[in-house]
DNA sequence: GGAAAGACATTTTTT
DNA sequence: ATGTCTTTCC
């Protein structure tokens, strides 16, 4: 890890270390005098560069290393030289629902009929061709018809955005790539500050974050990318496996350092992912080894059915918690969401906690989409995606109809459609829907007129001006109660958000709330067992696994046949979920599965078929009658079963019980009064000194002990 | 313009 | 089985 040459690979596999070797590179680098200020660090979470800068704080001026994901770098440059380009530097960063937006109302525009392309199939498109090509291939372009609506579509939108001051996440990269290339002046500036370049997860980069680098790189810096080709699994987002197998090419002289010792997994383990990645063409030559003892075999579990396999899981779970594991040391992973359905239900049954990592992200939320698109019109005035979200939110009188006319005047005119808002009359929007424009504007000025910090104060007066908390307040509809309280954990967030970044404004905090991932979701020590997709399992480890749904189907997905590289990407997802076991790894699958569509028949993912029998142990429930029994009596519960009654003491997985005193970041000080439920949405209730009974969603309420 | 009821497809992974 | 889109009626 104490290389000095210009451009260097790490090919670190599965549990070698592979984030460790970064951080300590970058650290190892300050200490031989390398300025910190110099030094830019891309990761591939949120989650991960808040740690490598954590780590580096200790170190002196360690604070001032550049560490973030692609996308956060790209903003940073816009933000600062997007002027010079032709980008506002107020843009706003798009997320998925914004494009879909963005794009429905393109549709209506152009009269274009969805069943032509449905919207996601276009967004998948729009991207794909931004991203010159790269990863997935393109959609049927053949069919009749659909070329043409594409490109129709595709200029639209290109169009809308740049007229709203609105960036998607390929245009983070894209429009840096075009910065760096077109303005040699901001090239040379980061240039000579970085001159230490490290990028993690170098695996799953696209070409246009290739390109970024390449441009980002002069003569006198060096870079150091770290990653494991059998672990790219994201080239459904366009990623290109090809980036670091040919890094030697992209970046002359590079030199690369092979870690092949696993620090993780039992040898039986890594034997049988060994055995399953073997299969691929499409990799660096490697083999990992251990010095771990064999551990037990993988046991695989045949069910008759997804109900039993719901319960052969839960089973599993409760065997592994009489051998003395903890259930925050059990996760258990599979190929869609959809499949934690049937997990969670049986986990409850049996009384185990869990939590789900993902499912419906927080900042994902509807309420809170919602309230984020206010702070948004406030940063940049010209934010369709946002406008048109609220407009009519809580109702003012501005229906599908009044908007329709605005977007056509809009258009006509060449303006934004905010700028569109104050001519209603002219675009011929009724006199009733003119007044709630009117004092939709109304409240936009006001609150522009604010600071853009501290946050909070600003949310609350947007959130209390246009009475979109008290429509959510009045309503009697329980769904809208918890999302009042979503709206108010929101809230919170940017008070926390306010006291600890004391550089933070408005705009840095949407940029927050634009960027964080499911992955930067999982924490640890929960006392809860673990749910979550593959994708979302990258880069943790779990003393124990158990992986569902292990069916042709799943294991490769349907969707990847036929697709050479499809098919080796769904290996390396398989080979990633089962290289996160430390001790333990069962995988399950069942003979018949009910989906949407009925019940389906379901062979075993072949790539069990490529382990070595003798790493194996089969258990099979679906075969005989007589394993039945296993389910008839079910285990004692361990934990206590949930009860509505407020007085039981529960353990939160935060060192928190139930009747304690708990200090909130907005509420303050109260009583713990239950924890309710189970799963990914826990929630605790507590009675606030000043602000009576709330429940909250535990992941998110930052709840600390008080003495 | 808006609420309610009915139709419909929905399932891969997400920065 | 759920959530989203469309239709219908006020």
């Amino acid at each position: 890890m104490t290389h000095a040459g210009q451009a260097l690979l790490v090919v670190a596999g599965a549990g070698t270390g592979k984030t460790r070797a970064l951080t300590r590179r970058v650290a190892w680098l300050i200490t031989q005098g390398v300025s910190p200020y110099g030094v830019l660090a891309i990761t591939f979470t949120n989650k991960a560069a808040d740690e490598l800068k954590r780590r580096l704080v200790e170190l002196p001026g360690g604070g001032a290393v550049w560490a973030g994901t692609f996308h956060g770098f790209g903003s940073f440059l816009l933000r600062r030289h997007g002027d010079d380009i032709g980008i506002d530097p107020r843009f706003t960063i798009m997320d998925r629902d914004d494009q879909l937006s963005i794009l429905k109302a393109i549709y209506k525009d152009l009269d274009i009929d969805k069943s032509v392309l449905r919207p996601r199939d276009a967004i998948a498109m729009i991207s794909h061709r931004k991203n010159g090509g790269g990863g997935r291939p393109p959609l049927d372009l053949t069919l009749p018809g659909v070329a043409f609506a594409f490109d129709q579509l595709f200029d639209a939108y290109v169009d809308r955005l740049r007229g709203a001051d609105l960036l998607d996440f390929d245009d983070l990269l894209l429009e840096s790539v075009r910065l760096l290339t077109e303005r040699e002046d901001v090239a040379a500036l980061y240039g000579e500050r970085f001159v230490h370049v490290l990028v993690d997860e170098y695996q799953d980069t696209n070409l246009v974050q290739r390109d970024l680098l390449k441009r980002l790189l002069g003569p006198g810096q060096k870079i150091t990318v770290v990653g494991d080709p059998d672990q790219s699994i994201y080239r459904w987002r366009g990623a290109v496996v090809r980036n670091i197998l040919d890094f030697g090419e992209d970046f002359e002289g590079a030199e690369q350092v092979l870690l092949e010792r696993n620090y993780r997994s039992t040898a039986n383990i890594l034997g049988a992912a060994e055995a399953v990645i073997e299969r691929n063409h499409e990799r660096h030559a490697k083999r990992l080894y251990t010095e771990r003892e064999a551990g037990r075999p993988v046991l695989v579990i045949r069910c008759r059915n997804s109900e039993d396999e719901g319960r052969a899981v839960a089973t599993q779970v409760q065997a592994w918690v009489r051998e003395g594991r903890r259930l925050d040391e059990i996760a258990i992973f599979y190929r869609v969401n959809a499949l934690s359905r049937g997990i969670e239900l049986a986990l409850n049954e049996h009384t185990i906690p869990y939590v789900v990592v993902a499912g419906t992200e927080f900042f994902q939320r509807r309420e809170v989409k919602d309230a984020l698109s206010y702070a948004r019109l406030i940063t940049n005035p010209r934010d369709e995606a946002a406008f048109s979200r609220i407009v009519n939110v809580p109702r003012r009188g501005v229906g599908a109809a009044s908007l329709q006319r605005l977007r056509a005047y809009a258009i006509r005119e060449e303006l934004a459609l905010t700028e569109a808002a104050p001519h209603a009359e002219k675009a011929g929007v009724s006199k009733r829907a003119r007044g709630g424009l009117q004092r939709f504007l109304d409240l936009l000025t006001r609150v522009r007129a604010m600071p853009r910090a501290p946050v909070a104060p600003i949310l609350e007066a947007l959130l209390e001006g246009s009475g979109y908390r008290a429509s959510l307040e009045d309503s009697g509809d329980d769904l809208d109660r918890s999302r009042l309280e979503n709206v108010d954990e929101l809230v919170a967030y940017a008070r926390e958000f306010d006291a600890k970044e004391a550089e933070g404004d408005l705009q840095a905090f949407l940029e927050r709330a634009a960027l964080v991932s499911d992955q930067d979701g999982y924490v640890g020590g929960t006392g809860r067992v673990s749910l979550m997709s593959v994708h979302a399992a990258k880069g943790l480890e779990f003393p124990c696994v158990l992986i569902a749904g292990a069916e042709m189907g799943y294991f490769p997905h349907a969707r990847s046949l036929g697709e050479d590289a499809g098919e080796e990407e769904e290996r390396r997802l398989f080979y990633v979920a089962m290289t996160r076991a430390q001790d333990a790894l069962a995988v399950s699958h069942a003979v018949r599965r009910q989906t949407y569509m009925g019940e389906e028949h379901r062979a075993p993912s072949p790539y069990l078929g490529d382990i070595p029998e003798e790493r194996l142990e089969r258990r099979d429930l679906a075969t005989w009658s007589g394993h039945r029994s296993l389910f008839d009596a079910p285990e004692p519960s361990y934990a206590p079963p949930p009860q509505d009654d407020a007085d039981v003491v529960r353990d939160t997985g935060l060192g928190l019980e139930v009747g304690e005193r708990v200090l909130h970041p907005y509420f303050g000080p109260g009583r713990l009064e239950a924890v309710g439920g189970g799963g990914g949405d826990a929630r605790v209730t507590v009675d606030f000194d000043d602000h009576g009974v709330k429940q909250l969603l535990l992941r998110h309420a930052r709840l600390e002990k008080l003495s």
